[in-house]
DNA sequence: CTTTCTGCAAACTCTTTGCACTCGT
DNA sequence: ACGAGTGCAAAGAGTTTGCAGAAAG
């Protein structure tokens, strides 16, 4: 049962290493494909499982929403933005000893947490503040937005 | 457009309101059968979305697990027990309002946060701490708090 | 009456799986 | 060669939806 080195789970870790976006699967495959052609989506969830098993990657579950990879390892929460879909990263914004202690106290054994936060990233909030009234404001930087992850479908 | 009283959508929220077990969508629907023998499980969710809309419930969703609903409406946070898949409330675990404010410095607006603990509730702890000589395996899912009910459909 | 809601079943989305074949080791 | 891994397609789980008929206002 040892597990081998193939094209296929090199490529899926690759891709969800060197992503910042946080993709979904399907996203994963879409990118691989550039590297291995006819890899198909079963095998890439069969990777990520197995990837994210051996903590090499994480899940990152959203609310109605596709499963997300994350290849930073490092404890830390996520903002999603309802309105682009895109995922930030947080820098670790819960003091989770604290509460896990609390929790060990009471007899729970803490093996993971995940704290995620929903609202509107700061780009869509200031493409949501311009549109209304006369354009009085003659703030002209539009920072690009390109961040915006993918998320649904076309 | 207006929004109408039905035996259907008052038996979901009763039965919700009333459940201390964060029940799934088909928990519900096989609750609310006894007062209502041929609701349909799609009427249920419809309901059920709706009554999360109207914020007179709380969907809790959980990392590969199906949605629960949730009649307590105060902010307070989870754990999903991952031997028996029980799901505990916990007493607003986070302060939330200074993590919440240094996203909101950064450019961010929260509209909503799920802070979810994973790991082994107090009661399945201490079934294990007392072996009769067996060890664990990582698989399970046993109602112990009422919550897998699993029902055959074609 | 008019409009929303319901039951049913089919459709959908995301993810997993069985099987024969492929390719690491 | 052996068997874990792959591609494909089909199956599964969970949830949504189109429609004709039921029922609330």
């Amino acid at each position: 049962m040892k597990s081998r080195r193939t094209r296929q789970l090199a490529a899926v870790y690759d891709v969800v290493a060197a992503a910042h976006d946080h993709p979904t699967a399907e996203d994963v495959c879409d990118r691989v494909r550039r590297q291995v052609p006819r890899i198909s989506l079963g095998t890439v969830y069969r990777n990520l499982q197995k990837l994210v098993a051996q903590q090499q990657l994480r899940a990152v579950h959203l609310a109605d929403r596709p499963t997300r990879y994350d290849g930073m390892l490092a404890a830390h929460d996520h903002f999603l933005c309802e309105r682009c879909g895109s995922v930030a990263d947080l820098q670790q914004t819960m003091p989770s000893p604290m509460d896990s202690s609390r929790l060990l106290e009471s007899g729970y054994e803490v093996r993971a947490h995940a704290l995620t936060f929903y609202g509107v990233c700061p780009t869509c909030r200031r493409a949501e503040e311009k549109p209304l009234g006369r354009a009085r404001r003659t703030r002209s930087e539009e920072p690009a937005t390109a961040s915006a992850t993918r998320s649904g479908r076309p």
